[in-house]
DNA sequence: CTTGGAATGTCAACAACACTGACATAAAGT
DNA sequence: ACTTTATGTCAGTGTTGTTGACATTCCAAG
């Protein structure tokens, strides 16, 4: 391998080419986060209310702990969020049965149009970028994404992948 | 086309996937960002600061208008952050020559070698990444985070790309 | 030349949301 | 009984966004 067969394969990994992905990935997370962003302002939410509706969405009666541990946050900055929504009853918050320590959250019909919204406009943005560039592409993306995470959160990311 | 011979390919536009994008974006932004907090934090500093440090350093003598338009925040917010850059040192402000209102930024020494530090913690997690996956996928990683900003920021991002 | 507006940048005050630390309560486990 | 776990709260701090007010500089119309 005097002449280095793979080197033409290597040029994605110059400098050049490394510091455009990580603009890129600045760029389009911004304009990812654009339009719930917009959409939060109207109630007066932030990107925290957002994160927490969303996984309280994917994953009814969860418990507090899981937020926590899948949000990466401390328990004061998620208790303060989970509190105005409480409070403003979009979120429900129900004692454990088994154990009546835990809090088990779910969204309220209120809280569930609200999800709606958000996702929706977020899903569109994303289903545009889709539609644009083709399966390939977006699959080699989901790739990417994948292998940048870390460990830990690949494991609340993807639990159900090895059914291959 | 009775059939919808496309039909098999518009998987990825189901709802579900779409949200399983969503997430993996979510969650591989934060990986991409742990790293360079992490040493920030060790300055003092935060997000802001490594923004306002990477476009200095890709533009150097950039005005502060120009990295208002680039970052998408108020000047008085960006000010706060150069001006603790200035203070420190790692930044140096220069007067416009042909308009004394405008002032000029470039990385000092001690600029140039945080940036270095913080860019190579990005890059190799981002490299690490694109190993993994390989050309073919980091290629429709690029079209796709692409086609997810906002055209105007497009503008900002690759402007010499015509040269097709 | 002067005056007034536009462009540029600075300072001050405030809001959102993250953090740490300390503490309270209730329930579960040993 | 004692410890651990799950949750919530209070107080304080830091980063980073916001708006408002203001100073400086440039330029163009009178």
């Amino acid at each position: 391998m005097s002449d280095s067969p793979r080197s033409e394969n290597m040029l994605f990994l110059t400098d050049e080419q490394l510091r455009k992905g990580i603009e890129a990935m600045f760029f389009a997370y911004r304009g990812f986060t654009a339009d719930p962003d917009r959409i939060l302002k109207k109630y007066g939410y932030g990107r925290a209310h957002h994160r927490a509706i969303h996984f309280v969405s994917r994953a009814p009666g969860t418990t507090v702990n899981n937020l926590l541990s899948i949000l990466g946050v401390t328990k004061q900055s998620l208790n303060r969020v989970l509190r105005s929504l409480i409070a403003d009853g979009l979120i429900e918050s129900r004692v454990g049965t088994r154990d009546k320590r835990e809090r088990h959250l779910y969204l309220t019909e209120t809280g569930k149009s609200l999800e709606a919204e958000l996702s929706d406009s977020q899903r569109e943005r994303m289903r545009d970028a889709y539609r644009k560039v083709g399966p390939t592409a977006v699959s080699g993306f989901r790739e990417v994404l994948e292998a940048m995470m870390d460990e830990d959160l690949r494991r609340h990311f993807a639990p159900a992948k090895d059914k291959k």
